[in-house]
DNA sequence: CTCCCCTCCGTTACCGCTAACGTAGCGATT
DNA sequence: AATCGCTACGTTAGCGGTAACGGAGGGGAG
């Protein structure tokens, strides 16, 4: 297993491969992809010859050869989210064995960032594309339309896909948070969120939740939004402020698990009972919450079964002969916690 | 604006921006690259003529005929470790106006699986490879050998290097910790970390660690590993099985300040004396720290910089010309924070 | 007026690999 | 012995771009 001479500084290709087996290089094509028809002898021979001179196939070739590309884009908002991460190893784990690879694109939110990122992967010709988000801008829908390849929209199902969707309802989940709180008891209620204006789901989950304590002839007693920082300090400011301004709240939402456990570590470092006197709630679930000295209330986002179910639609989709259009909406479960007073 | 033609399924190439625009290929492809000279006049024509059918680039085909593609290969153990995705953010940020563009690998901890993702990388031809840590497989070190693009190890230092280095050396950095904690007059230390056999930076930074108690004449009093699970639940369950073990143990150094934080709840929570009875410190300078009621002590491991500069070298590699092999050792900052008593 | 140079654009020859097809060789069948 | 069919491999022609070079056209200098 000598390494190969160094000196040549010309990249290696097939053909030095085939010259070093002696054979064609279709041949040793066909060995390093396991098709077509060729004698073991052969084989061994060609295998021993890749190894020893440290071939890399060069897929840009290969893919231009054969128009076939064995990537998966997906182009999500953030890494920092926590979210999403999860959201990826759900597709990794569901792409493991198919010969498919995903490749990640980060748009910060931003629909324009989205948008060139959506080119720059469209234009390595993937086999298919995960998304994150129903909102795109015009030039970015057009591309997706125009390409020819399978899209997946994950996160939200709520309003119209391009293609393909996988996700759950923020407004439902919004709304079913409401009515949970409403069935417990709690009357005088507070909201503390995200500021994006860019984080449509976030904004939906609001929605479904003004519309839930809307039912009940509720409407939200008080609300803030923050930016940036550490979200689980934003959590514990912005609940101290917000109880010093409206001290007579009964409970409060949180449009995320961080910040929700910033407030809940707040209260009770305050001795504030618990859901007693104040419920919390957050969104998400979290693995952080397995930890806290007590359980926030919560939703599951099903973060790695959306995951799987698009990166499932991308990899059937050439053998099941799917023209797409599929709509797979999944049902966040609700999760009380010790936050939230029993009825 | 309108749409191209839906029914011509066949996918859009030079030829027909071409031909829509009455042009050769080549003035298309200089028009679309910004490159060479083409007049005013034709140069709309030709945009026009793109945008109007939606025209993407082959970036394979581009890439074949160039002999260069834009992609630079980040191997990475973990996209849930959170120090990851911040290693990224850093790299992604050098790389934004470069025309380079991460794709990013994950390896699970598996020297096998690292050496895949490699050899999948390679095989994209990308202009150059970033790579969490210095231990590798045989192969793995011989490929990158062998493909000819710089490469950089990041994280750790404290090893040889197939090429370019940039990271913080952990035996130093738990040494450095191990003096301020006997500094403090701590002198019965237990240690808690993830079992991970293959977390080479934690085993380092343990290992300095008792090489600096031992300059003491200590040695660790009580330690314990663990895998899976919720760090933050892991820490907390851990630290109360050690104090039930050792209840006479002064100090508790976590490998990382997630299982840290699990820790410092739960001691806050049964009202123990921090720092003065009991002291603690993680690692890392994770960003939730900052939400915690008490300022756990940490070590800043340079996560955003050490991204930084592995981008930078990757990027500059071209102009400068640089045969490679360069090693930048970074300093990460001990952070006392409130749970380490002054002395 | 001629020559030269500069601007702008086209022609040609690949890049490394694979799909599709062709064919040599050999045993089995009639 | 001629035919058939199968296996194992080679040949050819691109895939969709780009590097390198060449050349037409027009304006300015001599």
């Amino acid at each position: 297993m000598s390494l190969p001479p160094k000196e040549s500084r010309r990249p290696l290709t097939l053909r030095d491969v085939s010259e070093a087996s002696g054979v064609s290089e279709m041949t040793v094509s066909r060995v390093l992809r396991n098709r077509g028809d060729v004698s073991e002898a052969t084989r061994e021979k060609v295998l021993l010859a890749a190894k020893t001179l440290g071939y890399v196939p060069n897929k840009i070739a290969g893919a231009l050869a054969s128009q076939r590309v064995n990537l998966v884009g997906v182009v999500i908002p953030s890494l920092s989210n926590l979210v999403f991460p999860e959201v990826l190893s759900g597709i990794s784990a569901e792409l493991e064995d198919t010969g498919l690879q995903p490749v990640v694109g980060v748009t910060n939110y931003l629909p324009e960032k989205e948008e060139a990122v959506l080119y720059e992967m469209l234009s390595w010709r993937p086999s298919g594309i995960i998304l994150a988000g129903l909102e795109h801008t015009e030039a970015a829908r057009a591309m997706m339309v125009n390409s020819g390849i399978p899209i997946v929209e994950i996160m939200d199902v709520d309003g119209a896909g391009v293609d393909s969707v996988v996700g759950i309802s923020h407004r439902r989940a919004g709304r079913q948070m409401a009515e949970a709180i409403i069935a417990a008891g709690y009357r005088k209620i507070g909201f503390l969120g995200t500021k994006m204006p860019l984080d449509h789901r976030a904004r939906k989950r609001l929605e479904g939740f003004e519309k839930g304590l809307a039912a009940a002839g509720l409407t939200i007693s008080d609300k803030d939004f923050y930016s940036g920082g550490s979200a689980l300090k934003k959590g514990r400011e912005m609940t101290e402020a917000m109880l010093a301004r409206t001290p007579d709240l009964d409970f409060i939402y949180y449009s995320n698990d961080m910040i929700g456990a910033g407030g809940l570590l707040y209260c009770l470092e305050q001795g504030i009972d618990v859901p007693g006197r104040l419920g919390l709630a957050g969104f998400n679930r979290v693995e952080l919450l397995q930890g806290l000295p007590r359980r926030l209330a919560t939703m599951d986002s099903c973060r790695h079964e959306i995951g799987r179910k698009a990166a499932e639609i991308i990899a059937g989709r050439p053998h099941q002969g799917l023209i797409g259009g599929e709509v797979i909406e999944l049902e966040p479960i609700i999760e009380l916690g010790d936050t939230i007073r029993t009825a």
